[in-house]
RNA sequence: GGCGACGUAGCUCAGAGGCAGAGCAAGCGGCUCAUAAUCGCUGGGUCCUGAGUUCGAGUCUCAGCGUCGCCA
């Protein structure tokens, strides 16, 4: 019986390239889940998209004095290519400016006016007499109201570092104009009433069936709704840049990005319904109970899908499930610095996957994966996982064995004669070791099973040395021959382990070992139509996967085929090299 | 300022009421099938600080310090 596995990830705003935080934050993580999980033959539908609303892409657009749908025509492609190229299999990536995402926004949004988890109100805000302007936070500064700091945001202080409303700045400053010429007006606008939903969100989250929850998401989570401080918050902004509100008298104003982008997990799986010819499918993961939805953030995204889009999903009332789990990941620290743009520090996926293969990264990314702490990668150690772990204990293990296998026993896998200890108690080790990696992977501890994994190929290279078949096959080439058998129904149960995390190589590895099929199906680009116009989508199509997640059934007498290594060691030269091209 | 997480070997990180762990780095030895890979042995600790609970605390409680995130 196959499970509904809603893989959802946080969407990406669309403003700049994505670096290795945001790959080890979310996508990586939700993919190596997604692809557990397709091995194991449950139906995953893994859906997210670029975000292509909100300030981030506004403030873009005008520094570079173009349009903001031509940033997001310029990032979004950028992005969809560098997770095909890192094999992040989405069923859909889509985006946010979309006929269909529109639609289902705007429905949701009349639906909770409706149900009243929407109301109306005014509130004060900043507008420019000059420039006939709102001014959101970004776009106005002036003398922080706590330092006296001048140059302070709309939002938040530079110097001081407090938070605060636009309104409290003394002499604020339009950025469109650089005047002063700013006073303080009425705005009606429309909120989410998560005073309202503070009891049934707290009822859900203490409903006994969260143990699973990571200490962070569930604390915080906790601490907020017991503290009972929710209050109402915005869904539109003076904007022009957004989804409309589709309602009369509204025409200056837009959804603000928030509301819209959560409602993208919903979008994007309707989307993949109708692209797939079956538009009620999304249902079987959004209305069946028994369906589990995982949603993959950082840290900094937990309000987010722990409060507030649950609180979204009870106020529409639809009866879709909410978040089963919430496995947000801390941050990834570059040699000891924070990745950032403006400081000139940055690693961006698609770049450092001109010069260095899709699965290093995936491994080493896994390897330091920020699961319940800030991690701190640095070259040196990528270089020395490649070389010391992926190459030496992985790799080598799978060449060594195939290469002996393959020139000393005719190409075949060779006939085990009867075992003796130590060939029992390594493959006794098999369905033990394959057990806690699966336990782990559905517990979402992706580092600790990738952990595991890599345990049983020390102990296959162990029970090697132990065995030594390349001197039993002067001596005895029949116990040279059950050796390597035992060896390679070992790294046969290591393919599939591994093959989440490592798709590209397990997929080598599975074709030496003489199989004919793919562990996975195919990550394609597609564009997609709508009636107006169209936009470009990743679309992972499992149609040829044939992958099963059970340890090894390898025959004997299999035709193997000539294996070649399966990673490059790296120079540790590079590690200077590349230090040098983070500062840009 | 409030809330949450995190603080463990030189480095990067696991762990968790019952003898402090892994990998890397250092030293010695074995092996030669393999990408000079692998396997064994050895050294290394104020588990951030202080107090409390307990037969027993790295683990639980409280306070403080530091880092990150969210909010004001």
């Amino acid at each position: 019986m196959s499970e509904k596995i809603l893989v959802s990830v946080a969407w990406p705003y669309c403003n700049g390239d994505m670096h290795i935080g945001h790959i080890a934050g979310a996508y990586l993580p939700s993919d190596i889940f997604a692809r557990y999980h397709r091995l194991a033959g449950n139906d995953v539908l893994m859906v997210s998209g670029s975000d292509t609303h909100g300030t981030p892409i506004t403030v873009r657009a005008e520094e570079e004095g173009i349009s903001p749908r031509e940033v997001v025509d310029r990032y979004h492609p950028r992005n969809v290519q560098m997770m095909q190229q890192l094999g992040i299999s989405f069923d859909l990536f889509t985006e946010t400016d979309t006929e269909n995402h529109w639609a289902v926004t705007q429905e949701m949004f009349l639906r909770h006016l409706e149900k009243k988890a929407v109301y109306r109100a005014t509130m004060p805000q900043l507008y420019c007499i000059d420039c006939s302007k709102w001014l959101a936070d970004r776009y106005v500064e002036g003398v922080c109201p706590h330092c006296g700091f001048d140059g302070a945001r709309g939002d938040q202080c530079d110097n001081c570092g407090r938070a605060y409303d636009a309104i409290e700045l003394i002499t604020p400053r339009c950025k469109y104009c650089g005047r002063a010429n700013i006073e303080v007006r009425e705005t009606e606008h429309f909120f989410l009433d998560l005073a309202a939903l503070n009891q049934p969100l707290l009822d859900w989250v203490s409903d006994g069936t969260k143990a699973h929850w990571r200490p962070n998401v569930m604390n915080y989570t906790l601490s907020r709704l017991t503290s009972r401080e929710l209050r109402g918050r915005a869904i539109t902004r003076d904007l022009s840049w957004g989804i409309p509100i589709p309602l009369p008298g509204f025409d200056s104003k837009r959804i603000y990005v928030w509301y819209d982008a959560v409602i993208g997990y919903l979008s994007a799986s309707k989307e993949w319904a109708a692209v797939v010819g079956r538009p009620e499918a999304w249902r079987e993961w959004w209305q069946d109970p028994e369906a589990r939805s995982y949603y993959f953030i950082g840290k900094d995204n937990i309000d987010f899908h722990a409060i507030i889009w649950p609180g979204m999903l009870i106020g529409y009332d639809r009866g879709l499930n909410l978040p089963y789990d919430v496995p947000a990941n801390e941050y990834l620290n570059v040699e000891g610095r924070k990745l950032s743009k403006s400081r000139r520090w940055m690693i961006v996926m698609r770049d450092v996957l001109e010069r260095y293969a899709a699965d290093p990264w995936r491994y080493a990314l896994t390897a330091s994966m920020p699961e319940s702490t800030d991690v701190n990668f640095t070259w040196d150690e990528f270089v020395r996982r490649n070389n010391e772990e992926l190459v030496a204990t992985w790799g080598n293990l799978a060449n060594r064995v195939l290469g002996f296998a393959y020139k000393r026993f005719e190409g075949r896998v060779p006939e085990p004669g009867d075992f003796d200890v130590d060939d029992r108690a390594m493959l006794d080790q098999i369905q033990p070791a394959f057990e806690r990696v699966t336990g782990l992977y559905e517990a979402v501890k992706l580092k600790q099973a990738l952990n595991e994994a890599m345990t049983l190929a020390h102990e296959a290279n162990r029970y090697l040395n132990l065995k030594e078949p390349w001197k039993q096959i002067k001596q005895d080439p029949a116990a040279a021959a059950t050796s390597v058998f035992v060896a390679l129904r070992v790294i046969d149960t290591l393919k599939t382990l591994l093959a989440p995390v490592l798709p590209f190589t397990c997929q080598d590895l599975h074709t030496y070992l003489g199989y004919d099929d793919q562990l996975f199906g195919e990550l394609r680009l597609a564009t997609l139509p709508e009636s107006e116009r169209s936009h470009l989508a990743l679309r992972y199509d499992g149609a040829g996967a044939r992958g099963r997640w059970a340890a090894s059934d390898l025959p004997a007498g299999q035709a193997l085929r000539e294996p070649k290594p399966l990673f490059l060691k790296l120079e540790p030269t590079i590690v200077e090299e590349e230090i040098e091209r983070m500062m840009g």
